[in-house]
DNA sequence: TATAGCGCAA
DNA sequence: CGTCGTGCGCTATA
């Protein structure tokens, strides 16, 4: 193959690879390599992907062949591929699966199969493996005492050879659970097609290989309904974990809207309640709970509480460590992670993966936006400079407060101002990082003030009185990134936002992305100091917006 | 016995 | 890098 000026991509043999934006096929050419490679820079002509491991074997695990990522590479790239590129893919893509585990026949311990002698050789030379392995059985099986089956397969994908799970699941107590066709609330109630799809991949229809991983879908997309839908497939027990009370209500009241089971039958696992029943909810708080450092934790306890078929992970990206570590001694537990996005802070990508299991599901959010299952949205970069003054503070300031002076800049407040005047009549948020900033702003916009020392009470009546628009916005502080009780609005402005967070971005997007009625534009705007380092985190956070195939209109 | 307020941790 | 929000368990109060 030859250079061909007409496509998008330039693939290098450092493992990056180039989207020219404005190529004639950038589209397509982002949609077929998005499902194996991950985005690591998009600014504005060309963005940047790279090929991990990890981005290879999610890919694998979820049905792509290596021959598909070769083509789609193949047929968007501009100049001949190196040839390096597609060894690393053939390579990398191969390894999974070469690993395979199973229960044995008496169901008293694992076995780990292996493709070829030499592999055998490797692993029985490897550190943190050889451990991990009781018994040779035959030149390609071992024995694997079930209690390492989640060490082992986090051992394997950092060796690079990825086990694929086949050693099943216990079965929990039954559950009879069905769905509503119509909700409590009177609301008919049907699974949209992709939730249906998401719950079936992650079951696989009673297929062995079903029963663990991770499902990623923007917010407002229904993830507590397709694990209500997990649930409805597997019947079993079930424990839901996640990461605030808020949550853990929110999950109570869709369960009994939207599901058959008696209120009886769902029990919150809570600093005030500490109640089990056949689904128990609870948050990752109360489980990583110690008296003291170095004290064991008591409420994992609650795993063993009951027979789980099933344990739910909201919100996967933020689980803690100490959760982690449980969940290896789990592997026998179907696992459902949610998620809007996978990408963790901290860099445990690759953790998930081996211990919860790979990506089976996820949708871009501007397909279900051309669905119509979310407002369309409009992302637009405001940047704002410093006056002279301001900018002498940013250079003197030290390090770790520069971004604080830029967050706080005070031209901010004009253009909120004039933003705000833009968009009269509509139901705008302002949300920010900094006290000081927010009541400033909650005076010069007249709108209420909302933070973490708001009662939930007052909270409460504000969203009351948005929602039936006796007031026209609100100004929020971090509660606006989780408060899933916070009603929906048109325009949201963040005048400053944390480091680089993918997640905030994605979780402050998700606030005006629920369907207008009339089938209105939401607006979102990011404002940032020019000539700061804001700028680069700004840029980090519109990684997350990029990969959902969102553009930035910067100004 | 219920509940408000505080300190702590991740 | 620190700031802020959260939920835990404990203690004080009646």
């Amino acid at each position: 193959m030859s250079y061909n000026p007409e496509n998008a991509l330039i693939v290098q043999s450092d493992r990056t690879i180039l989207l020219e934006v404005h190529a004639p096929t950038a589209g397509a050419a982002r949609e077929a390599i998005a499902p194996f490679a991950e985005l690591i820079k998009s600014p504005e002509h060309v963005h940047t992907y790279r090929l991990t491991p990890l981005s290879i074997w999610n890919a694998r695990a979820a049905g792509l062949g290596v021959e598909q990522m070769v083509k789609a590479l193949q047929q968007y790239t501009k100049y001949p591929l190196p040839s390096s590129i597609i060894e690393e893919i053939e390579t990398l893509g191969r390894r999974y699966g070469l690993t395979r585990l199973f229960k044995s026949d008496d169901g008293f311990f694992l076995i780990l199969k292996v493709a070829d002698e030499a592999l055998a050789e490797l692993l029985l030379r490897e550190k943190p493996i050889a451990p991990l392995l009781e018994k040779r059985l035959s030149p390609l099986s071992f024995q694997v005492p079930t209690q390492f089956r989640g060490l082992l397969k986090k051992a394997l994908v950092e060796v690079g050879y990825p086990a694929e799970d086949l050693a099943g699941y216990v079965q929990g107590d039954a559950l009879p659970l069905k769905l509503r066709s119509t909700a409590q609330s009177g609301q008919p109630f049907v699974l949209r097609p992709y939730q249906l799809e998401a719950a079936d991949v992650f079951y696989q229809s009673g297929r062995v290989q079903g029963g663990s991983g991770v499902i990623c879908l923007p917010c407002g997309a229904g993830k507590t309904i397709v694990g209500m839908a997990a649930m409805a497939q597997v019947q079993e027990n079930t424990l839901i974990l996640t990461t605030s009370l808020t949550s853990v209500r929110q999950w109570r009241r869709e369960l009994l809207d939207k599901t058959e089971l008696p209120e009886e039958v769902i029990a919150e696992y809570s600093g005030e309640m500490k109640a089990t029943g056949p689904i128990t909810l609870a948050t990752y708080q109360i489980l990583t709970y110690r008296p003291h450092k170095d004290a064991d934790f008591p409420h994992f306890s609650l795993f063993q509480a009951r027979s789980w078929g099933l344990i739910i992970y909201d919100e996967v990206h933020l689980l803690p460590a100490p959760v982690f570590r449980i969940t290896a001694e789990l592997q026998a537990r179907r696992r459902l992670g949610l998620t809007a996005t996978l990408i963790r802070e901290d860099g445990r990508e690759s953790d998930v993966f081996a211990l919860i299991g790979p990506k089976r599901y996820d949708v871009p959010w501007r397909e279900l936006e051309s669905q119509g299952f979310i407002a369309q949205a409009i992302c637009r970069e405001i940047r704002v400079p410093q006056d002279s003054e301001e900018q002498m503070r940013y250079a003197v300031a030290p390090r770790r407060q520069q971004f604080r002076v830029a967050a706080e800049n005070p031209r901010k407040l004009e253009v909120v101002r004039q933003l705000l005047i833009d968009e009269i009549g509509h139901k705008i948020l302002v949300i920010g990082e900094y006290i000081e900033q927010l009541r400033t702003l909650a005076e010069l916009t007249k709108f209420p003030l909302i933070t973490g020392k708001t009662t939930q009470k007052q909270r409460e009546v504000l969203y009351q009185k948005f929602r039936s628009g006796e007031i026209d916005g609100l100004v929020l502080s971090r509660v606006g990134n989780f408060a899933l009780d916070l009603p929906d609005a048109d325009v949201l402005i963040q005048v400053s936002g944390k480091y680089g967070s993918r997640q905030e971005e994605a979780q402050r997007l998700g606030r005006i992305l629920r369907p207008k009625s009339d089938g209105r534009t939401a607006r979102f705007y990011t404002l940032v100091s020019e000539r700061t380092c804001e700028e680069d985190f700004a840029r980090h956070r519109q990684l997350f917006l990029t990969e959902q195939g969102y553009g930035y209109q910067i100004n």
